[in-house]
RNA sequence: GGAGAGGUGGCAGAGUGGCCGAAUGCGCCGGCUUGCUAAGCCGGUGAGUCCUUUUUGGGCUCCGAGGGUUCGACUCCCUCCCUCUCCGCCA
């Protein structure tokens, strides 16, 4: 969330920025209640004071008096709880308010309502011409047997898949080689729950708003799944105070994803493209508040996404996301895309935000500097590989015309060795 | 799942109704002492929020979370979360 401090300072800024994100949001109750609620504050804390006075004197007071005096002290104190109940309500509803109010985006972000006025800002490799016709995923994995959907579907419904064989090991080793490259660049390898409180999900920005696409288990456990394991990760430090030189911790984890994808009825239906559950490699890096770092690391987490793909000889180009298609959380977003020769066009497999202090606000998860003062955190987080996502676009842009699969040579220590998967079937 | 113990500041740990935002020790910061280091000595050292303000300052809240009892709660009661020990069950 943001400060209040900024937005009573800047309403005109918090209002264009969520006007460039087309998100209502309703500031002047905002600002309202919280001149309300400080208002009250004020009152409060005067009348608390005066009955903290009272009891101290009560205490001290011949024990003759006391009854007669404690006595008088019960009259006031209605008086204050009517107050502090009055507090109470307006500052919940402030912070329901305040928890919707989306994070100012930055200057170059694009105007625009849709991913279709997404900036592309670079394009890498060039998209292969076949010299056959090529498959698309689907049928290339199910001609190698190693796809199974409609079983899937019997298990699980609609929007899964089974992954048998080769696939599954093509799987195992994109998410192994994600994972060695980040950790060879120091950042540290974590195993995280992926059922979480819904205190992460708020903490990370997910809720209120998003609870649609999550699974939440029942109220026995009331825990929800996550759809990326950047909310485990990012609220790792959730509550903490950090030490400046312990900064800036770079994380990486692969976990379980899960999307429930309501509202996508009918959207890319066929295939691994949007699926309920996948694999994913995710890096998180959390820096102390300077707006020139956080710009750095941004830099620096897509450029780590970026060389995964280009050592996978797969072309991409990035997107400096428009406002419309931004999240309330985020600052600024580089999508990146891969080439997915059944599409025709790229596929988004990579999501690179940068958050300022907004998600640490959220959190609670701060930093002393070395000034000894305590500060909000800045968070960032990409996708370093996704699975089925990946699959797709490896399995159609490294198929060979025989139908067997070319393997790039950085996953083939994975494979022991191969070069190939499959057997010829065309 | 059953029984028990417990959650206090960066850490350890006292505190069982007012004298406690919190002893003491360690750590950390500043200073003194000092050939250097160590030791020693002196002082300082939680977070949030509001009011006032050039500064200084003052109020309120926070001892796992939430609620309750009381004039007054770290201390008593209830619910929840978490940790530990034993038993059971399971991998």
């Amino acid at each position: 969330m943001l400060d209040l401090k900024f937005i009573r300072a800047n309403p005109d800024a918090v209002r264009a920025g969520a006007a460039k994100k087309r998100i209502a949001v309703d500031l002047a109750k905002l600002l309202d209640l919280d001149r309300q609620a400080r208002e009250l504050s004020v009152r409060v804390d005067a009348l608390r004071a005066q009955q903290n006075e009272s009891s101290q004197a009560i205490g001290k007071a011949p024990p003759a008096e006391r009854a007669r005096l404690a006595a008088e002290q019960k009259q006031k104190k209605a008086e204050l709880k009517e107050e502090e109940d009055r507090k109470a309500a307006i500052t919940a509803e402030l912070k329901e308010l305040l928890l919707r109010v989306p994070n100012v985006p930055a200057e170059d972000v694009p105007e625009g309502k849709d991913d279709s006025d997404n900036l592309e800002v670079k394009r890498w490799g060039e998209p292969r011409r076949f010299d056959f016709e090529p498959l698309d995923h689907v049928a290339l994995a199910e001609a190698q047997g190693w796809l199974d959907i409609d079983r899937a579907a019997r298990l699980s419904g609609s929007r899964n898949y089974v992954l048998r064989g080769d696939l599954s090991l093509l799987e195992g080793a994109v998410m192994r080689f994600a994972l060695d490259r980040m950790v060879a660049k120091g950042f540290v390898p974590l195993t995280v729950p992926t059922l979480v409180r819904s205190e992460a999900m708020v903490g990370t920005g997910y809720f209120p708003g998003g609870e649609e696409q999550a699974y939440r288990c029942d109220a026995r456990d009331d825990l929800v799944l996550v759809g990326t394991a950047e909310v485990p990760v990012t609220s790792l430090h959730a509550g903490e105070i950090l030490a400046e030189k312990d900064l800036p911790l770079r994380y990486v984890a692969l976990s379980a994803c899960y999307r429930r994808e309501a509202g996508t009825y009918g959207k890319d239906t066929r295939g691994l493209f949007r699926v309920h559950q996948f694999q994913k490699v995710e890096q998180v890096v959390i820096d102390v508040s300077d707006p020139g770092k956080s710009l750095a690391h941004h830099g620096e987490i897509v450029a780590n996404a970026e060389e995964v793909l280009a050592a996978l000889e797969l072309p991409y180009r990035v997107v400096n996301v428009c406002g419309g298609d931004l999240g309330a959380p985020q600052v600024q977003k580089f999508d990146i895309e891969t080439w997915m020769p059944s599409r025709g066009g790229y596929g988004e497999t990579h999501s690179a935000s940068r958050f300022h202090d907004y998600q640490a606000r959220r959190l609670n998860l701060r930093y002393r500097g070395t000034d000894g003062v305590v500060r909000f955190c800045h968070t960032l987080n990409n996708t370093v590989a996704a699975s089925a996502r990946m699959l797709i676009a490896l399995l159609e842009n490294h198929q060979r015309g025989d139908g067997t699969l070319w393997v790039p040579p950085p996953l083939r220590v994975y494979l022991c060795g191969r070069e190939t998967l499959g057997r010829p079937v065309r």
